[in-house]
DNA sequence: GCGGCGCATTGACCCAGGTCAATTGCACCG
DNA sequence: CGGTGCAATTGACCTGGGTCAATGCGCCGC
């Protein structure tokens, strides 16, 4: 079972029997079934195709970009990196993904997966067979409406990398965001630690390795952050808003 | 009912009385539910809740940034661009749409539309409202199945813009994925028309209008296209291709 | 403690593409 | 047919951030 976060509690469904029907607290899937009430025969089916992976080390691969496709996963501790290579052999990080997230989705529509995923730091996944909860989610509308929201997401969160920001607003936004992030998984918005490497970060950012060095030493001498290796502080988060404000847009 | 256009048939499902229960060619359903096979009863409930709109002519908006989302739409004729404004007022242009693809999808998630949509030119629309084809998806399961995989291709687009490529791999993959939609539809690879102002093209490649037209001139002294004012003719096909290459990475 | 390794930082230089300012050219119109 | 207006083009110049090369520094094994 997954070990209990700070800040969170842990979610059980009581089943009728006095016992409980555990969800791993950050699975993605766990939220949506019991915000909306549920039936327990069909979270029953939910739970049983769950699969809870065992640990995967930092380097190790999850998938591989022309794997076939089968199942999404949601990220119950650790951080993936997903990427493409170019025909150079050139990596071009395509996202960062933190406990609750989702990985996999971007693979539905061709049925094998468009890039590969590595983990950052040991990583737990919950697995599930696409087919499988596609075919639960016809049953559990809930589910479908959920799995609507998780992809329609995605899209949204193109415009990050592709507008045209200045290495500086890039920067701003992703510290932002990901403050939101652990935020939204009840840690710290302020005091984290980038569990990825400066060149994953600029390569993510479009930017280039000194680039995010500069923009960091910048934001520490300005006061908008302490940074100690890969541990961040983030000292004044309105002018990081602020900085990230176009890329943001709200 | 749409014209039809050229290369392209029209198709309509027989029923049973004799008569044709018609889906506009264009549709973006409409492949789908005939590809596999279908229930006829369904097919009439599909058919049912679509709304075909009246045209919308240039300049018109289909919808607005934080309208309520009630509808995803295919695009039956014309071109339909969708852009956000940033905070300095200055549009960023998200995306165009050609006859028979889906706008609206990225605002499942927050229902309200995250951007802008309007028409290019006079745009033919089918309408579907959103909760009602998302219940009628739980009852077909090649319909919820469609609508993954139109979400999950919306995420994989994000890419085109999102990597740091060069004025010249944007422009050349531009006009390479134009040809491949509009071929898709049955139209013409290598000549059609930029039914979009230069500074749109511009925009939406995050370049300058400048940067457009110097690249297009210097693809038309190259041998690779003609462009006369919005019209445009790939003379050498292979050599976009490759120049595109970094960007489409197939 | 020492050497080596890999990430991170810093400095010097350069260039793709942005910006600014004209100029062209098509389309529409009275 | 000249005038008006907007999109597109062209030229001159400038700069943000990339590139290259050197150096720093924590960490690990020995």
């Amino acid at each position: 079972m997954t070990p209990a976060e700070p800040g969170q509690a842990r979610r059980g469904i009581p089943a009728d029997d006095g016992d409980e029907l555990h969800f791993c607290s950050t699975c993605a899937f766990s939220a949506a079934c019991l915000d909306r009430g549920y039936d327990k025969s069909r979270l029953m089916d939910l739970h049983v195709l769950v699969e809870h992976s065992p640990p995967i080390r930092e380097g190790e691969h999850i998938f591989r970009e022309s794997d076939d496709f089968n199942a999404i996963a949601a990220v119950r501790a650790g951080t993936v990196k997903t990427y493409v290579t170019d025909l150079e052999g050139r990596e071009q990080v395509l996202g960062f993904f933190l406990p609750g997230e989702v990985i996999g989705l971007n693979a539905i529509s061709t049925a094998k997966y468009p890039c590969n995923a590595v983990a950052l730091e040991t990583v737990l996944l919950c697995r599930f067979s696409f087919p499988k909860i596609a075919t639960l989610a016809t049953r559990m509308p809930g589910l479908q409406q959920h799995l609507f929201r998780l992809l329609s997401e995605d899209i949204g969160k193109a415009n990050f990398l592709a507008g045209d920001f200045t290495a500086e607003e890039r920067m701003a936004a992703f510290l932002v965001v990901l403050s939101r992030r652990y935020a939204a998984r009840g840690l710290s918005a302020t005091r984290f630690r980038l569990t990825m490497a400066r060149t994953d970060i600029a390569n993510y950012l479009r930017l280039a390795a000194e680039t995010v060095s500069r923009i960091l030493k910048r934001f520490q001498r300005d006061g908008l952050v302490r940074v100690d290796r890969r541990e961040i502080e983030l000292l004044d988060r309105p002018a990081l808003e602020r900085a990230a404000r176009n890329v943001l847009r709200n």
